[in-house]
DNA sequence: GTCACAGTAAACACAA
DNA sequence: TTTGTGTTTACTGTGA
């Protein structure tokens, strides 16, 4: 095997790869080093060893001479790398001469400035910098990768940069990738970057790993820095590579190929391609190891054991949102306990059914639970034992035959008919093929509007829930989302059926038009509402009025609005613009849905907030004279949140508003917030009590796993809203569960005090309708200065205007990524400024 | 603020 | 020893 000289590496100025060989395959003797190795010469030829437990695995067609495709440091040298010759940092690290002949170093040492130490192989980082991302066949420049995470597109093709940074003198993080990473267990947003320290943990989708910085205590073996000075071009082109020879000829320019299988198959002929790579967890390279031998035998027998644990535990599939049907995407709104119910009513029998006989039926009669992640069984079993309703019938095997306890069914029912409104009788027992077939399912089981939440799955952390809290809006935002109430759908569902169900023979583009759809699809869910006093639904309706607010903002104006109203709504239009500003921007139709959205959202918010607080008048004006920063910040995860949701057109209405702990990290909002004291500033006026000040920000404390868990354990759907979640019990089963308001966009679920909201008060479909069409003419009304006199422009003016936004595109590179945190929506754009100055004076014409 | 309830996770014990 | 099963407990969020 060649393993070429520092001095090889460094002299050489034409485009090469260097590979960073991890050899700890036992089965490959002599080849327990990493070491540089250069293949500028001759790729093909340098790379005699054949392992076939090669890391790479994907094979590919040979290609001559790695081409540097990415941009080129130059001008720059690096006397020393700078990590290692940092006292302060790692002063036990021993240089070596660079020049030492690096065939001596090979046998125990690795010369590199960093390790990234993932779960099956080590990285040494032995450039400036490394790029992670996935692989995408066709796409070039993502041949420039280092590390390749895996085909899953929850992972972007540039996902992150790991790089040293000469002004700070250390390693830095970039993250690049649309969703974001977890840094040290915090959520880190695209487009931050972040200083490494030494063993920060890093989490790109469920790639776990470790950035190790030389330290004798962490470093598993002894590291040895690439002393010498070293062209920076060259840092930038030496690219390490994980992979042994076979293989490392056919890709000369890549990396690290994260796989499922064949890794260390012996005949790693075929690569795997697996959404999400459990890879295996080959040994991990242990500090103190002097000899090869040693580390041979301890990486063989921990192979072995991580082998035999492999077969014995397969690893669950985890699904990615493209791959589960649409349909089954929603968590049914029912709790555990009616999934057992009709679980075991549907095909249980006089003997009972068995724990996993009712995991299956559950999955039969639930899809949904096909594709969702574990813990939901936990939760079954939980429910099992607790809940009298269900009885161990008879023994078999491990454990107990499950039925129902009919009797106590029957008591419970009586008492839940008696507590609640007359209700028709549960009958939780969804057809086969109801789920299956893709409707809507659970009709008999659940009051047809009540059926799911479709809050997409995410995340176990605490999330927005469409119908897991009444409609705090007021004003318009009331009449959006009672809209998406109506049908327990999220915001973003309810966008894409407007969308579809708009009879748009041309999209609309107007924020006229685009409330005409609303319109008509409140409308249109308005008969099935139930939570309007107006349209009381058959059964119960336990569920708590669409309240109306205290918020007076021209409550009974259906013609016009105060004029503090309209100050305020001009601001929030001119907020919304600036942040938009920023943005990457779609079709017009899409902007428009966005910006209404997230008006609408902020509007809900806002008067949320001030009901919290008991804020009397008129909380729009009165906060933004107050915190017009919070304002802004409440605007910008709307924004966040009404992009995501119109863009991906998923239902995640609260990604955004989930952000983890912005205000906690490093981390900047979705949209950095302007003018805005960092986490300190709060609505004091608002907020009596510490409250999350905008959804951006609103956090719970921060429950177990939850951060942790949005990457590292992918749900892709968040837990419904346990419709059955809350205050339930026989008082409400939620089978019977009428359907829950919609909460506020803009309203994360943490917030405890929106559970102690007054009920809003009834307001007419009419009354609401016309305010939310007020609103929006209002807002676009609300001139700019410089437009004040400008003539109104007219509708086609207006589509003209917008359908320059038809241009922007989206991100090109990522498309297809899947956007699971619905932030990251960021993409700034040169000509956005003037494209969306344009359409805020057009804005500013319209009515 | 308190309470009840449901969801979730974990610890633990037990049996196959 | 591992895995599946069942129980219990703790904690959290939600709604009344
Ligand atoms: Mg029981």
């Amino acid at each position: 095997m060649e393993t070429p000289s520092a001095a090889d590496v460094q002299g050489s100025l034409s485009p090469r790869t260097a590979s960073n060989e991890r050899t700890r395959d036992p089965r490959s003797p002599g080849s327990l080093q990493i070491r540089q190795q250069s293949v500028s010469q001759s790729p093909r030829g340098t790379t005699p060893e054949t392992d076939p437990n090669a890391t790479v695995l994907k094979e590919e067609p040979l290609t001559p001479v790695y081409t540097a495709t990415r941009p080129v440091m130059t001008g720059q040298t690096v006397p020393k790398l700078p990590v290692l010759t940092n006292e302060n940092a790692l002063g036990s690290v021993t240089l070596d001469d660079p020049l030492a002949d690096s065939q001596d170093q090979a046998d125990d040492r690795v010369q590199a400035y960093a390790m990234l130490d993932f779960a099956e192989f080590t990285f040494y980082v032995q450039t400036m910098q490394v790029l992670l991302g996935r692989l995408v066949d066709g796409d070039t420049s993502t041949e420039a990768l280092d590390i390749h995470l895996g085909p899953t597109k929850a992972i972007s093709r540039k996902h992150a940069r790991i790089f040293y940074n000469f002004g700070t003198q250390r390693f830095e993080l970039s993250v690049l990738g649309r969703n974001g990473a977890f840094v040290d267990d915090v959520f880190v947003e695209t487009g931050v970057t972040l200083p490494l320290k030494n063993r920060t943990r890093i989490q790109i989708g469920e790639i776990h790993f470790r950035f190790v910085l030389p330290a004798e205590e962490t470093f598993p073996r002894r590291i040895e820095a690439l002393a010498k000075p070293i062209n920076a071009t060259d840092a930038v082109n030496l690219k390490a590579a994980l992979y042994n020879t076979p293989t490392s000829k056919s890709r000369s320019n890549s990396a690290v190929e994260i796989k499922d299988e064949v890794e260390r198959s012996p005949t790693p002929k075929v690569p795997l391609l697996t959404p999400i790579p459990p890879y295996r967890h080959a040994p991990q390279p242990q500090a103190q190891y002097t000899t090869a031998s040693q580390l041979a035998a301890l990486q063989e027998a921990a192979r072995k054991k991580e082998k035999a644990k492999k077969q014995a535990k397969p690893v669950k599939k985890v699904y990615t949102l493209e791959e589960i049907p649409v349909e089954f995407r929603a968590k049914p709104a029912c709790s555990y306990s009616t999934l057992i119910e009709s679980c075991l009513r549907a095909r249980g029998t006089e003997k009972g059914m068995s724990l996993s006989e009712i995991y299956r039926g559950i999955q039969d009669l639930y899809p949904y639970y096909k594709y969702c992640s574990d813990g939901w069984q936990s939760s079954v079993r939980h429910n099992l034992s607790l809940n009298k309703s269900f009885k161990k019938v008879s023994k078999e095997g491990k454990g107990w035959l499950w039925g129902l306890d009919e009797e106590y069914c029957a008591e419970r029912d009586k008492v839940k008919t008696r507590a609640s409104v007359p209700t028709p009788a549960p009958n939780p027992v969804p057809t086969q093929s109801q789920q299956s077939a893709g409707k809507t399912e659970l009709e008999p089981m659940i009051p047809p509007l009540s059926q799911q939440s479709v809050v997409p799955q995410t995340q176990p952390q605490p999330t927005l829930r469409a119908d897991s809290t009444p409609a705090p809006g007021t004003l318009s935002a009331a009449s959006l989302q009672s809209a998406m109430a109506a049908r327990g759908k999220s915001i973003a569902e309810l966008a894409s059926e407007i969308k579809r169900e708009t009879p748009k023979p041309q999209p609309s583009t107007s924020i006229q038009a685009q409330l005409a759809a609303n319109r008509a699809q409140y409308a249109k869910s308005q008969p099935s509402t139930r939570e309007t006093s107006s349209s009381p639904q058959p059964g119960s309706s336990v569920s708590p009025p669409a309240a109306s607010g205290t918020v007076p903002v021209a409550p009974t104006n259906p013609k016009g609005l105060s004029g503090d109203t309209m100050k305020a709504l001009g601001y929030l239009q001119q907020e919304l613009i600036k942040l938009t500003k920023d943005r990457k921007m779609n079709d017009k139709q899409t902007t428009t849905a966005i910006l209404t959205q997230a008006l609408a959202m902020t509007i809900a918010q806002v008067n949320q907030a001030a009901r919290n607080a008991g804020i009397q008048g008129n909380p729009l004006a009165s906060l933004i004279e107050k915190n017009p920063q919070h304002v802004t910040k409440i605007l910008t995860a709307a924004l966040n949140a009404a992009t995501a949701q119109v863009m991906k057109g998923k239902p995640q209405p609260h990604k955004a508003a989930q952000a983890p702990a912005p205000a906690a990290t490093p981390v900047a909002a979705p949209v950095p917030v302007p003018h805005q004291q960092p986490q300190t500033a709060r609505p004091v006026a608002l907020s009596p009590k510490p409250q999350p000040a905008s959804v951006a920000e609103a956090k719970p404390p921060m429950a177990p796993n939850a951060i942790s868990q949005g990457i590292r354990k992918p749900q892709y759907y968040s837990r419904p809203p346990n419709v059955s979640g809350s205050g339930a019990g026989l008082k409400k089963p939620s089978g019977l569960n009428p359907v829950k308001p919609p909460v506020s966009i803009a309203q994360p679920s943490p917030q405890p005090q929106q559970s102690r909201l007054p009920p809003q008060a009834d307001q007419s479909v009419s009354a609401r309708d016309a305010e939310f069409d007020n609103l929006l003419k209002s807002i676009s009304r609300e001139a700019t200065p410089d437009d004040r006199d400008t003539p109104p422009m007219s509708e086609k003016e207006l589509d003209d205007l917008l359908n320059q936004h038809s241009s922007f595109v989206r991100d090109e590179q990522d498309e297809g990524d899947i956007m699971i945190t619905g932030e990251g929506l960021k993409r700034p754009r040169d000509d956005e400024e003037d494209i969306l100055m344009g359409l805020e004076n057009k804005m500013a014409k319209v009515d």
